[in-house]
DNA sequence: CGCGGCTTTGATGTTCATCAAGTAAAGTGG
DNA sequence: CCACTTTACTTGATGAACATCAAAGCCGCG
């Protein structure tokens, strides 16, 4: 990882919307002042369960997944997501540890702001709290029902919802490239990585998806869609 | 449900150190004018998913579910949980509509205070606001975390699970009356009525547990713990 | 060009849901 | 309080869904 920002553009940030909206100017500056702007690599992490939260972070772009390591050693992905969706890891305000390990799945890029300067503001300005804690809230909603909706569901109906979500949520289109392994989709949906290979085969068979390794061309968005639903 | 209080004891509840701290005896009044106590039986519903959010609600005494109604009518169940360890529903600053049911599974008391009273509480008060967001972000951890340790489950260690925490975490005691069906268990942890059973059955075989109808009575802890760590 | 990791496919066995049929328990109305 | 109805529980048998194992192909990289 790199240090890569020179000068402040926090003021002109997307971010400012989301959560920083009810900061003036002044304090956008000082939000500059008390902030590092730090890029990963492709398969670096960000975050490691169990160390020391210092720092309130959130991911400006590229993309990353939330997982934790299990007890016979296997990975269990909880959410990959994309930029302004994910505030650093949820547990910063009822932990002092990390209790899930985030990684870069693509190059990314990382806003670290001290702790102990976010956790002030929040005292001190009710506006700024009230919106971080919406916005928190909805990150927690999101990644609890996400993981409610996978467990409904069986082995098809879980790879055709992460299909559906790599294209819809993520990249928005119906060409994508893979950010990840065959093995890391299957930790996500809790299922063995033979059988996601096997399913994938099946839809290819069928013509609902097209595979290139990586890349994949989603065919038949329909069929994909209700097999989703039924699963 | 049944109204049930008649004169102020927020000063002296137990709520108050939990979220309440920061708050004033002055204000803790207020709170009290703002506030409905309200009775519920077993089996009745609290709040209704899509039902507008129009308070904010904890429970005092008794044992909820919080679950939500699947595609093919079933209840998918997210967690069971006693006073004060649950806030309401967690949606109610990210939404504005109940995106889960909760429903009493014993006799519970609810406190009931309109959700713009808090809000304006937690503009105004940044101990409030930091008190409130670490309680929630706690509760959240705590969905989510349940949820993931029971997927990476198999069959027998959910079991095991569901009556070590039935044991531990809600009556603290080897012996319990199940407030729950079998068929409840089965919503929770996402298994067939049929084979709770079957597991509780072979169970009671094995000499790991006693039961009579809801009673359940755990002889050997340690086996259950380590059935359910491997599982 | 050869090694190691990711992917793919087939064969096999285990785990678990489903169905069915019966028993116990808990309401319900007379 | 008893007969009746309904709902919850229990157990066995069967088959489907899924994991696991193994072997082979592929691809990037030193």
């Amino acid at each position: 990882m790199t240090k890569t920002d020179k000068y402040c553009v926090c003021a002109s940030c997307d971010f400012r919307d989301i959560v920083f909206s009810y900061l003036d100017d002044g304090t956008i500056q000082e939000l500059c002042n008390n902030k590092e702007e730090i890029s990963f690599r492709k398969g670096e992490i960000i975050n490691h369960e169990g160390e020391k939260i210092t720092d309130f972070k959130y991911l400006k772009s590229g993309l990353v997944k939330l997982y934790r390591r299990v007890s016979n050693g296997e990975e269990q992905v909880i959410t990959i997501t994309r930029p302004f969706e994910f505030v650093s890891n949820m547990s910063i305000f009822s932990e002092d540890r990390y209790k899930y390990s985030v990684a870069a799945v693509e190059d990314s890029v990382v806003c670290v702001v001290k702790l102990d300067f976010i956790k002030d503001l929040f005292m001190k300005n009710g506006g700024f709290a009230m919106g971080l804690l919406t916005k928190i809230s909805k990150i927690n909603d999101k990644i609890i029902n996400q993981t409610l909706d996978i467990r409904q569901k069986n082995l098809v109906g879980r790879v055709a919802f992460v299909m559906l979500y790599f294209s819809k949520e993520i990249y928005n289109s119906k060409v994508f490239d893979l950010p990840v392994s065959r093995k890391e989709i299957a930790d996500y949906i809790g299922m063995s990585t033979a059988n996601v290979i096997r399913t994938l085969s099946d839809f290819k068979k069928d013509g609902i998806i097209k595979v290139f390794g990586k890349t994949i061309e989603i065919v038949d968005l329909n069929k994909l869609e209700i097999i989703s639903k039924r699963g």
